[in-house]
DNA sequence: TTATAATCTAACTAACCAGTTAATTAATTT
DNA sequence: AAATTAATTAACTGGTTAGTTAGATTATAA
């Protein structure tokens, strides 16, 4: 466990967007890991091999650390999700398009629902939250952006009248559930459903479900209906 | 803050049962607004209005005492949708009845789902964890019931084809995330989605949801089959 | 070349918190 | 009424952990 014979002792002054962005990405496992009470500075700075004070250094305390680990996680998934949408195609199109998206960036960054999942819970009773920010910073413009999708498709008779709101709380969360209740499927199933293939096939599940929920039967599915 | 003027110095061998039921009431509370490692045991003694010492003399440890929230959530939950599960009714109306009362019990109990997310988060890494037990014991009796309804809703020919892990996954998707992701709407909203009548619309949505994706038009609206 | 300021660390502290101990109270048995 | 045992508590202990301090190191500016 030992590090390397030869030290990189690159003095102070070093690589200082490198130590930083170790500290975050530490950050991001521990806290994913622990959730935030759970989660030990002194971990997060061994992780990042660095020491404990330039945490403080770079970050005012815990709290704040965790709020820009949240800033990172939410920044990188609504700019994916904003780029899904942004491509101006049928509402059909748009919604799987903006379901297939949000799915696949959870699934290429595991730890993060579960700090989404832990914020979440942070806020029912106790101190300080994040989440007034993040909401009005990132849910809010995403959460818009697919309503208005929703209401397009709705008033071209392509979808079903759903309510915007009810329906897209169901989408994020069966897109999202999905890898928060992964170990317990492990466990019930036996098999690893963070697996490419598990991934894929729950993938398709989802947008399956989806459709079915939301798009009005297509008179002429390929030929004729009724 | 200061106690009763007349202290109720019920003395030793006071009433067990309830001092017990106390600690695991406060537990259950501490727990789901903290989490595992958030809660603090001494909070948990001072809410029952019990000497920190009992909860120790009643339960092994903090992780112990933990397990049998979780035992007390889950039997319940479970316990409840095995009843609406018995009821011997068409596929259609069996899958509706289990959404219905697993949502009516959730919405009951609101501090529950904050407990049961918070020990499926346990799992990614970390020590022990109770999750293969509860998996064992409520899990996987309810899941395969819920399965076998599909099987025959599907075989019938009223279900669509659909993978039943993956439509049970989303099912309990959408029936939990509303309430774990309250506080979000209540930012977003302005409005309280905990209230009667926003829990209502939720329930209406989610079965409607629900019934829409899985359901197979019906041939006959409102008259007999073929 | 010296001063300045940015980057980084070893070692410390103060608070916190899970779990223990040893004693106390009262219901029940003998 | 003495002994026993279940229920309960005040006060303590020891390990953990968030956060601090005072100083070291070096790139760059003056």
């Amino acid at each position: 466990m030992q590090a390397a014979p030869i030290k990189f002792r690159l003095g102070s002054r070093g690589r200082p967007e490198e130590s930083r962005a170790a500290i975050l990405l530490a950050a991001v496992r521990e806290f994913s890991d622990n959730g935030i009470a759970g989660a030990r500075v002194d971990a997060i700075a061994r992780a990042a091999k660095v020491n404990k004070a330039l945490v403080y250094y770079y970050f005012k305390d815990k709290e704040a650390l965790y709020g820009a680990v949240l800033d990172h996680v939410f920044s990188g998934l609504t700019s994916c999700i904003s780029e899904a949408l942004s491509k101006n195609s049928p509402p059909r199109d748009r919604i799987l398009a903006y379901a297939g998206a949000h799915f696949d960036y959870i699934a290429g960054h595991p730890l993060y629902p579960r700090i989404v999942q832990a914020e979440l819970m942070r806020a029912g009773r106790g101190g300080a939250t994040h989440l007034e920010r993040i909401g009005k910073q990132y849910f809010r413009r995403i959460f818009s952006h697919v309503a208005e999708v929703l209401r397009q498709g709705m008033s071209a008779g392509d979808f079903r009248m759903v309510d915007e709101m009810h329906f897209i709380t169901s989408m994020v969360a069966i897109i999202t559930f999905y890898f928060n209740s992964a170990p317990v499927m492990r466990l019930m199933t036996g098999v690893d459903p963070i697996s490419k293939d598990q991934v894929a096939k729950r993938r398709a599940a989802v947008l399956d479900f989806i459709a079915a929920a939301l798009f009005e039967p297509r008179r002429n599915p390929k030929g004729v209906r009724s």
